[in-house]
DNA sequence: ATTTATGCAAAACTTTTGCATGGGA
DNA sequence: TCCCATGCAAAAGTTTTGCATAAAT
């Protein structure tokens, strides 16, 4: 587990014990690059030790959602949230609406928007996250779109 | 109940029959200019009609996610969600991340790069959310806006 | 007259809590 | 050593289902 790790870092200055769960939870987050779900979040943690206790894991997501690591965002229209990482304080996609697949990008050019919404609210902004809707060509048929299954 | 509402249009449009449920939760949303929990529109729901079941306003919430009026997000560390109305299928706030108040504003200047998204992931855009989190003037402190407690 | 949508109430789940105890610094 | 964080298991809530019935078109 790299201590090098900027969440890692931000957990220590923070104060907070580096403990198994909360490096766990870290792994399974990092190794599905980008967004899961808090359903295989316990499950994942589970199989790679199943001495941490659910609770534990939901400690340690609500955790990481007040320091900013993570957001919870809805997806398909089930109750669990769908954890995205914060890459640097944000996070951009395009979700499918039909098959949920989701298409991640970087740059949003929100830099801008986001100085100007500082100064004229008046709030120290310190991330965001960026979701587009939309139906992917695969789920808008194989006619009028090139199919890469 | 205003007949010319692009919502009620739509709700016939897609062939779905004007309920009283389904009428009454759109009026329920539209009366709290923007954002309400699942919590507040069951309760204000049965104020207005107590003959209205809590099924029919989860049905008519999942219908109305589906359909893209409104969209469910993640405000304060509850596990109930908050909607929020998708004018023009968009929306976009910042949320002070300790008090959890909103600041709506209208303008994001994402139409540029909702059209680059469509061209380069062929995905079809119907609309997008845009949450920025930060600290408001209040929360930082009342006089120098600096001081952290 | 047709169906769709509803209400009711229980079932199904997910998330949270309390407390004694273990593990990190 | 100190005290934060954990695990366990039950509790607390929220959301979903099944089915007979009501109501919208």
């Amino acid at each position: 587990m790299r201590q090098d790790c900027p969440y890692i870092q931000s957990l220590k200055k923070a104060g907070y014990r580096l403990t198994q769960a909360r490096l766990t939870v870290l792994d399974v987050l990092e190794s599905e690059h980008g967004h899961i779900t808090s359903a295989d979040v316990l499950e994942k943690v589970e199989r790679i030790n199943p001495a941490i206790g659910r609770a534990s894991v939901f400690r340690t997501l609500e955790l990481f959602t007040q320091l900013g690591f993570i957001r919870p965002t809805y997806i398909n229209t089930s109750l669990t949230p769908t954890y995205v990482m914060m890459h640097g304080g944000h996070h951009h996609h395009v979700i499918c609406t039909e098959c949920n697949r989701f298409f991640e990008f970087d740059d949003c050019g929100l830099e801008v928007i986001s100085r100007n919404l500082q100064r004229e609210l008046d709030v120290q902004i310190s991330g965001h996250l960026l979701e587009f809707y939309g139906v992917c060509a695969d789920c808008r048929g194989p006619d009028l779109a090139e199919q890469s299954s």
